[in-house]
DNA sequence: CAGTATCCTTTATGATACTG
DNA sequence: CAGTATCATAAAGGATACTG
């Protein structure tokens, strides 16, 4: 890795408008909600699916949750929510292109939180033990 | 948070602990804080920084929250806190090995906003169209 | 089934004042 | 300077009841 001391070797090798960093950030902080990611996660893996049959594979979320999620989602372009006209109602919510390369983008954090999950909790532990002194 | 008995099946259908996926959801959930991410971005573009300093650059954080928020990195292993036994007193901020892997690993997140902040921005005024008929 | 609507509790965050 | 402590409030989220 570079060292920190040299021209910002970051994301940003550009001049960067900090209107758009605003931005990026109020999308990165919506876009990133944890609701948002797990519901991805599952769309990614199970596909096209039923509302109630999303929540339980979401596990623990709220109805409320789920819609407000859903429509936050579906307003931000990342899922596609069909409704077929039937009695009871069907409506099935899958990913837009969007939403997977969201999905795909995101891998690399989640592949990071597995792999340094222990480490998070062995950082947490030796910090609680040096917090006691 | 955990949530009351999940006869839930897995986010996976592979056979994974779920307290690991547990972990992996908390810590995703923590580590795709705004804060979280807006400092390890910060301190990726200029190494080690002040307290006061890094507040500064973050823009917009109270004090507050960044005490708070800087307290978890720490714990979690994710920045490294020097007290410099002067007065007044200097403490210095840097990135762990740990955190730096993070700050890499969601860098496709940004990358991705920043790619895609129009389409979301179109998205949601068609949407917002949609919704008014 | 797929939501809405409502109430209510918890959590997050901000503002302010104070200290070693 | 780099916090801590406290109060206040806004926002998030859950539980429940109801509906087309």
């Amino acid at each position: 890795m570079p060292s920190p001391q040299r021209k910002t070797p970051s994301v940003h090798d550009l001049p960067v408008d900090p209107r758009v960093e605003a931005l990026v950030n109020e999308v990165i902080g919506r876009v990133a909600d944890k609701w948002t990611m797990i519901l991805i996660e599952v769309l990614i893996e199970h596909g096209e699916l039923r509302f109630t049959r999303l929540g339980e594979l979401a596990g623990g979320i709220s109805q409320k949750m789920l819609t407000q999620t859903l429509r936050q989602m579906e307003r931000d372009g990342l899922v596609i929510r069909t409704i077929h006209p039937v009695i009871p109602p069907r409506v099935e919510y899958r990913l837009t292109d969007l939403g997977l390369s969201l999905g795909e983008a995101f891998c690399g954090v989640w592949l990071w939180a597995e792999k340094n999950l222990q480490a998070i909790e062995d950082a947490r532990v030796a910090f609680d033990i040096r917090a006691k002194a």
